[in-house]
DNA sequence: ATTCTTGCAAAAGATTTGCAAACAA
DNA sequence: TTGTTTGCAAATCTTTTGCAAGAAT
């Protein structure tokens, strides 16, 4: 898909929720869809700046919470304090770094396989599966702590 | 096991780490083993206050700490704001339900398919599978928002 | 006796909120 | 024009920390 598609796809979500699409929304929108780990809001705010240099912190937080309500991306709470993002929203899998905190996406996980392996007990609504595992990156694996 | 042989472990794995069992930790503990959900630290504070009328807060992180670090017990960061803690120390996985919070065991999965399932990257080096399945309690299926 | 733990208050980090001015539809 | 968003500062929530007094080994 080419930027201006995504562009119009995501002005497209946004308006299902009455939400406008400035050019805060935008830059967080193409931060995220640009790097290829999940970054935190801080992340997001000291990469945004750059291009929006009087962006504020909580106007980054808002809009990551927007960019979520109008399923344009996806908040990761699993692991440490601060939440990370995922433009991706399709179901799919993270691993977590547990010396440098990067979370990556995990090869694809047959999504009946998964489901057939791990069931829920009787009377669970089951939504969505989240996994993560977590250890040290290709990078950490040779300096890593006791 | 009978109460006298888990404070006797709780002892010898608080012994392996120089620690101490006093009173409020094992006040902790307890209500940990008790409970069959996973409470927040909060939780644990109020329900242990019943007790031991002067713990403080910050006692009550330190403990869940300690039961952590001597590997008594395990936390839970997957979700929302506030870390959940929990008494198994073996690979299992939960529930969550996205209404009332609340963190249930999952029936057992069997390693050995997960692991050949799910496969992180060359060169990750992985040390724990978390698993969670989010959606709705039976308690909470009824009265769910939109 | 020595080391660890407690409880308090203050600090820190992440996230949210209230509000007037600015912007998008 | 109307409703949404921005940026700021203050507030909130969870968790951590420093420290003197008290408890466990």
């Amino acid at each position: 898909m080419k930027e201006a598609d995504e562009v119009r796809t995501l002005r497209a979500k946004l308006d299902l929720k009455g939400a406008h699409l400035t050019k805060q929304r935008a830059a967080v929108f193409a931060y995220l869809s640009a790097v290829d780990h999940h970054p935190t809001a801080e992340e997001v705010f000291l990469a945004v700046k750059r291009d929006v240099p009087k962006i504020s912190l909580a106007t980054v937080y808002k809009n990551l919470e927007a960019l979520v309500a109008c399923h344009a991306a996806t908040k990761l709470n699993y692991g440490d304090a601060a939440a990370r993002y995922d433009i991706r929203t399709s179901p799919h899998y993270h691993t977590r770094c547990l010396k440098c905190g990067r979370i990556s996406d995990l090869d694809p996980v047959p999504e009946n396989e998964l489901t057939q392996l791990i069931k829920p007990p009787e009377g669970f609504a089951a939504l969505d599966y989240r996994i993560e595992i977590a250890g040290y990156c290709k990078n950490c694996s040779d300096q890593k702590e006791e």
